[in-house]
DNA sequence: AGTTATTTTCAGTAATTCCTGAAACAACGA
DNA sequence: TCGTTGTTTCAGGAATTACTGAAAATAACT
């Protein structure tokens, strides 16, 4: 292989080892993170052994964390003719990702969050104590603005690439 | 008790519970988010000892948690004249608590992934062939994404409370 | 100084999450 | 139909993370 070979495969490692690192801290287990890293950087699709072998991990642990990121949205099955199994490609595009990401956090995150908050914020509505009303308040005031956060991200994950950074430019102008 | 005392300790319960329940969704251990609702929920700063009382966790676990809590600045030490021992009370106003996480996440989650990104585009910055190419336009983009999210955060985290009201208003509107 | 109240640490254990490897299953062609 | 190739599931084991309980350290008082 050239040297310029032996450096992209290095520099490729290096980015796979650590978005896999970066992963568990953003509460995505390694595996997914890995995968979802090899191939943002590859541009053939690869099989489920390829990726076994690229990673070094089982048949199991593969299609698992494949298929997880298949419903996240992260990467697409694609069929290649005359190729009976199927093959794997990430969506590339930056801002893709981003909303993808944005909308299944806010999904797992912000969703349930809401649902906890609608019900302890209505089960002390009508509470006439100081501490009573106090709690009530404070679930009010959660519910609020995580009501509020939720409705930023649709709309933010609803938008345009050029919208957005139209956006951001204004706000960090 | 009081017939609504019962009735506020079961809510408060149910929502430390499930706050907890949430935390871990959320990357944060379960006893932290727990201790973390009781105490946003609770007028007069509490004890480690009416903490473990009320979670019934162990004095370590307690101890540990609050000091974590207070680090990341989302509750207080409070001492109370006359007592020697230490009380805790927790940040009640929202957007306090918005900012504050939104601060710490970036550190734990947007910088060392941004850190990561620098390292890998300047790796292969001069490769020639179109796989390399391709790699270098991968990391550059992504790399320009989170430095750009990194901004919008520092550009959030600290704004006041109304600004943010009024730009998100803009947005949704 | 000694005594008591409180905080901090940490070795060992419990709980949770993740991965492996093999078996079961499905799809296809001969 | 049977054999082959590829996919899916899952029981058991490995790795990680969280918690306990008790001992050590610190601080405050007499």
């Amino acid at each position: 292989m050239s040297d310029e070979g032996k450096r992209l495969e290095q520099a490729r490692d290096q980015f796979v080892a650590q978005w896999g690192a970066l992963g568990t801290q953003w509460g995505i287990n390694r595996t997914m993170a890995q995968i979802h890293a090899l191939l943002m950087t590859t541009t053939e699709p690869l099989g489920t052994d390829e990726v076994m072998e690229r990673l070094q991990i089982s048949r199991g642990n593969a299609h698992t964390n494949l298929k997880e990121l298949v419903a996240w949205g992260l990467i697409r099955v694609v069929v290649k003719k005359g190729e009976r199994r199927e093959f794997f490609e990430a969506e590339k595009d930056v801002w893709q990702i981003f909303t993808t990401v944005a909308r299944e956090r806010k999904r797992r995150e912000i969703d349930p969050a809401l649902g906890v908050l609608n019900q302890c914020a209505e089960d002390s509505r009508d509470m006439t104590t100081p501490e009573g009303k106090q709690f009530h308040e404070q679930m009010r005031q959660l519910e609020e603005f995580v009501g509020f956060a939720s409705k930023v991200a649709d709309r933010v994950a609803g938008m345009k690439h050029g919208f957005a950074v139209q956006l951001a430019a204004k706000m960090l102008g």
